[in-house]
DNA sequence: GTCTATATCTGGATAGAC
DNA sequence: GTCTATCCAGATATAGAC
């Protein structure tokens, strides 16, 4: 039976750990209900096998594709990094741009789920908000290959995805817009500019999965770096405009 | 008889027009010095042939990789955007990774120069961090095909040019660095974590010409999003921290 | 379903005429 | 210095045996 870890999310206190092994187990659910919804792409009947090279497909294309980029990545590359044949793989997709578009839709529909089910249950716009942030943090941790991919390989794909990727971009800002001017119309926040604050909240956090190596570096851990984030954005929205 | 502008730069008001016609008229000496600084590596030996086409191709290998990726851009379509054909193009550069590579160390230069010359002079740490943030984003706007290429193509650079951009981006994140903790210690700035917030001060710096299209369709200046940083940073560090 | 072998094509780079 | 024609390495995708 399937186990909806949404909702776990929503209600977890949002400690990294009890984060990131909720998430992590369900990586093969995800290829699964991946699978099953697009059962006509895909050759292969049997739900395992399937399942079973999806993800070793999808874990594979991104580690390379992030190292060399997408377009560089041979189906050569892919196939030795999955241990399957070309063949194999051709079975799972129907081209190289094809694959492209799945592992783009694989993780648009975790993470836009995920980051409006967080606040559920939460009213006031300061809690929203930290919640938020540090939400789509610990999601950009667990999920860091996807986030880098989507980001680098936007310019890849194709025009009908690459409309949809823009979209997905807005639609998270759209979540920090909206806490914003809720918390300006309230009274709680400045009346700052909601929408380059919201962009500029959205540039800080992709800075968290872009330059990982910057931040490997110098020892900061997700949780540092969230209460410091957090802190930079209150002390701006909360301080009175002349 | 060459002008000296990155002197100019340093005493100016900082207006954007004025910071973008002395710039601007600069794009072909720019490629002069670069062709007199690497005439080894051009079979060209004419100046003016040289100049004119190292402009030709720059222009277009920006605009084509910042659409479709350098990787994927072919010399074909280099040879089509420039109007040069394939031998006139290799007479300028002996591989596509050389090209890569000029077009990387050609930006790099003028960079740095600019952003550490901007602040001679000035001494209170506030100013200081004003004057850098707005000279970033003016030096981002004008060049901003070369900094989206910079920052896209990174991975695509062989190990020497790669640790090389590494560098280039810590070195500007450090002119940030030393600013701030200028400021800490001259008791003018608050005891802030003066390398995260070098680092947030980058990201949103870089958002800029990350994703222009974004602040385009809103109608945002460049000096809208300058003041807007300004502000958003500055309440940050001149808050009182407990 | 998976493998190997291969058909087909594309792209970087060069040779040699002008 | 610039052009056209061409070579050849390497890529995608498929065919057909197992």
């Amino acid at each position: 039976m399937p186990h909806n870890h949404q909702q776990d999310l929503g209600r977890a206190e949002l400690k990294f750990d009890a984060f990131k092994d909720l998430l992590h187990i369900s990586k093969e659910d995800i290829c699964r209900r991946f699978f099953l919804e697009n059962r006509e792409s895909i050759r292969i009947k049997k739900e395992d096998v399937a399942v079973r090279n999806l993800v070793k497909i999808f874990d594979a294309a991104l580690a390379i594709s992030n190292k060399k980029g997408f377009p560089t990545m041979s189906m050569r590359d892919l196939s030795a990094g999955t241990g399957l044949s070309m063949g194999a793989l051709y079975n799972c997709f129907s081209s190289k741009d094809d694959l492209l578009d799945m592992i783009q839709e694989q993780g648009r529909t975790v993470v836009i789920k995920i980051l409006t089910d967080c606040t559920s249950g939460v009213d006031d716009p300061r809690q929203k908000l930290r919640r938020t942030v540090q939400t789509h943090l610990y999601l950009s941790e667990v999920m860091q290959p996807w986030f880098y991919f989507s980001y680098m390989e936007t310019k890849n794909l194709g025009k009908e995805e690459h409309k949809r990727a823009i979209e997905s971009e807005l639609a998270t800002e759209k979540v920090f817009l909206d806490i914003i001017e809720e918390g300006i119309s309230s009274g709680i926040f400045s009346p700052v500019d909601a929408g380059l604050t919201a962009a500029a909240i959205k540039a800080t956090l992709q800075d968290w999965y872009l330059k990982r190596w910057k931040y490997e570096r110098r020892k900061v851990t997700v949780e540092d770096y969230s209460h410091f984030l957090v802190d930079f954005i209150e002390s701006y929205i909360l301080t009175e405009k002349n």
